[in-house]
DNA sequence: CTGTTAGCGCCTTCAT
DNA sequence: ATGAAGGCGCTAACAG
C-alpha cells in the first residue's frame, strides 16, 4: 500500500502539497496538481482514512442502533439513513442490539472511542452504560420513533402516534364498531402510551366501553399477532375490531383469524401500523397508518450531522406526518 | 476526551505501561495494573481506536455491499453477518449499492483506504473501479449467493440453485402440471442461469415443452410479480404453474392472479424462492425454497475473517443446503 | 503557492 | 517490570 510519501517522491513535492492537492485543490497551482494527480495514479495511492481521522478527530461514520433488524419498518428507516448519510459523505455502521443493554452499551460506546461521530437510535433506551453515562452529555445522538428516556434531552424524530390512533379509532367507529381490542408491541414505551391514549380518548368521547383485558401482545412480531388473536378468541366478549400496533402483528392476526374460520373484515376488522410494503399485498390488503419511514431516516441523519457540526438545532423534536391508508381489512361491524 | 497521557499522570507510569496493561496485562505487575485501572476509571479514558488502528493496520470492520436493502432475504443474511461479526469483535459497515457501479466502487474502495478490512458482497458484480482493479488482487472479499465475475477468484457462499429448481419442477410435475412460466429476477446472473437450467433440465427429461416466451420479469420485486402475471395472462397459451424467482415476486404474482379472478392453486400454482418470513402468512401460504440466509451470512463472515487473518481456505466455494417447503400455493393442475 | 515542522494517540522496539 | 523514544500516515499551523 503506497503512502503519501511515495507520491511526494514521484511528484517531487512535499507531503503538505499532496495533502492540499487532495483536500483543498484551489490552494495548489494547476501544474503541480496535475503532477500530483499523475503520481497518485501511477502509485495507486489511497489516502489512509484512519490517519486523517486521527488528526481531524472525525470518522465520518455514524452508528445506527436497531433493536430488531427483522422488522421491515426499521429497514426502511435504515435505508433512508444510509442514503442520506452517503449523500453527506458519511458511512453507516450497523448495530443490531436486539434490545440487549450490553450490546447497546458496546455500540454506543463507539462514539467515545472515536470509532463513530454520532448515534441514531431506533429505540427509547438510554444506550450508554452507567460508566459511560457521564461522558454521554455532549454526544451527538438522535432517536427515531421513540424518545430516549434519560435526564439529558436528545432530539427525536417521531410520528404523532396519538393523533394517528385517534384517526384509526374514528375510522373504525364510523363503521359501527363498538367492541375493540389491541394487540400491542413493546408495552413499556412512550409509543405504546401515546397510541393507547389516542384510542381510549376517542372511545371515551364516544362513550364506548373498553378495558385493559382487551389489550394483549407485547412484541412487534407476526407470532405476537397470532398469539394475540388466540387469546382474544378465548375471551367471553369478542372484539369486532382489532388495533394491531404494527403491520407484522396485523399480518399474524389476520392469518390466525382466518384459521379460526372467521372473515376479515366480515367478522373482525383489523388495522395495522407502519404500512410496510407487503401490507398492500396480503389478503385482505391492510388498512394501516403510513409512516414516512425513509424520510424519518433522512431527517435523523440531518439532525445528527448538525449535532456533529455543532450547529444549533432549532427544535429538538420533529413530528412527521402520518397518513391513514384505507384498504380492505376494515369494514362494517357485524350486526350494525 | 481523555487520552492515554492523562491516565499516565494519574497512575504515575509511562504510556507504554498503560498500553501494556490494556493489551497485554500479563506483562504488567498486578499492583501497577490496579493503579492503572483505577486511573482509567477516574479519567473516563477510552482508548482511541483510530490511533491503534493506524499502528496495527486493522480496523476490525467489514463492509457489506447490498444491491437492495428492501429485499427481506438480504436482510436475513445481513442479520447473520452482523451477529457473527459481533461475536468476533468486528463491526459491519452497511453499503447499499442499489446495483450502481459508482456506489459499489466507493464502498469497495474502502478496503483500499484502510477504512475496512474486508468485503462481503451480495451480488455478482466485480465491485472495484477499473482504477482499483489492480489493487484488488489480495483483498479479503467473499460473495454470498452469487459468484463474483472477475479474473480473480473470490470464495463464494451459495445454494445449489440448479438442484433446488429441479426439486421445484418435480414437485409441480407431480401435481400434473405441463404448462409452465417463469417470472425471473435479475436475468444477467449465474443464479438465473442455474435456476432456469434446473427447471429446463427436468422439463426436458419429462418431454414437456417450454419456450422462452414464458420467461418474463427481470427484477426481484413485488411489482415485477404483478407485471409478470399481467403479461402472462395476455398470452394465448396460459401457464398452470409459475416459478417465481423470489418470494417477493411470488407475493406480487399471487396478488395479481387473484385480481384476475383466478384461484391459487386452483387455477394456477405458484412457487417462490427464499422463504422469507411473511411467505408462510400470505394467502395461500407459499410453497418455496428455504435458504438458510442467516447461516449464509455467518459463513461469509467466517470466510472473510479467514482471509483477513491470511489463513488458508480449504475450499473457495461453500454450497449450502436448501429445503423445499411445501405449503398451499401449489396443487393439482386444472384438468388433470 | 509551497515547504518545514510539529504533532494527533497509540504501540513497540530498545534499553534499563 | 518499566521507561524513553521513535514512528504509523496524515494534517495544520507557520514560514517563506
Amino acid at each position: 500500500m503506497s503512502t503519501i510519501k511515495k507520491v511526494c517522491q514521484l511528484a517531487g513535492v512535499s507531503t503538505a502539497t499532496v495533502s492540499r492537492a487532495l483536500k483543498n485543490p484551489s490552494m495548489v497551482s494547476e501544474k503541480t496538481r496535475e503532477k500530483i494527480l499523475k503520481a497518485i495514479a501511477e502509485s495507486g495511492y489511497r489516502p489512509n482514512v484512519l490517519a486523517s481521522s486521527i488528526k481531524t478527530g472525525k470518522t465520518n461514520t455514524i452508528v445506527v442502533l436497531v433493536p430488531n433488524l427483522s422488522n421491515p419498518f426499521f429497514l426502511k428507516i435504515i435505508q433512508g439513513i444510509e442514503q442520506a448519510a452517503q449523500e453527506s459523505g458519511y458511512s453507516v455502521l450497523l448495530g443490531d442490539t436486539q434490545g440487549d443493554p450490553a450490546r447497546e452499551n458496546e455500540y454506543a460506546g463507539m462514539v467515545l472511542s472515536n470509532r463513530v461521530d454520532g448515534i441514531i437510535h431506533l429505540d427509547h433506551s438510554f444506550p450508554f452504560s452507567d460508566n459511560d453515562a457521564a461522558l454521554a452529555e455532549a454526544v451527538p445522538m438522535v432517536s427515531v420513533c421513540e424518545r430516549i428516556v434519560s435526564d439529558i434531552k436528545y432530539p427525536v424524530i417521531e410520528l404523532d402516534n396519538y393523533a394517528a390512533c385517534r384517526a384509526l379509532a374514528k375510522h373504525l367507529i364510523s363503521y359501527g364498531h363498538q367492541k375493540f381490542a389491541v394487540i400491542a408491541g413493546q408495552i413499556d414505551s412512550q409509543i405504546h402510551r401515546d397510541r393507547l391514549g389516542g384510542i381510549t380518548s376517542v372511545l371515551a368521547e364516544e362513550n364506548i366501553a373498553f378495558n385493559d383485558d382487551m389489550i394483549v401482545g407485547g412484541e412487534y412480531s407476526i407470532e405476537a399477532g397470532e398469539k394475540g388473536v388466540n387469546i382474544l378468541m378465548s375471551r367471553h366478549e369478542k372484539p369486532t375490531a382489532i388495533f394491531c400496533f404494527n403491520d407484522d402483528i396485523a399480518i399474524g392476526a389476520i392469518h390466525e383469524i382466518k384459521k379460526h374460520g372467521l372473515k376479515v373484515p366480515g367478522d373482525i376488522s383489523v388495522v395495522g401500523f407502519d404500512d410496510i410494503k407487503v401490507s398492500g399485498y396480503i389478503d385482505p390488503p391492510l388498512t394501516t397508518i403510513h409512516q414516512p419511514a425513509s424520510e424519518m431516516g433522512r431527517k435523523a441523519v440531518e439532525v445528527v450531522l448538525k449535532q456533529i457540526r455543532k450547529e444549533v438545532l432549532k427544535k429538538d423534536r420533529e413530528i412527521m406526518q402520518f397518513q391513514l391508508v384505507e384498504r380492505e381489512s376494515t369494514g362494517l361491524a357485524k350486526n350494525s
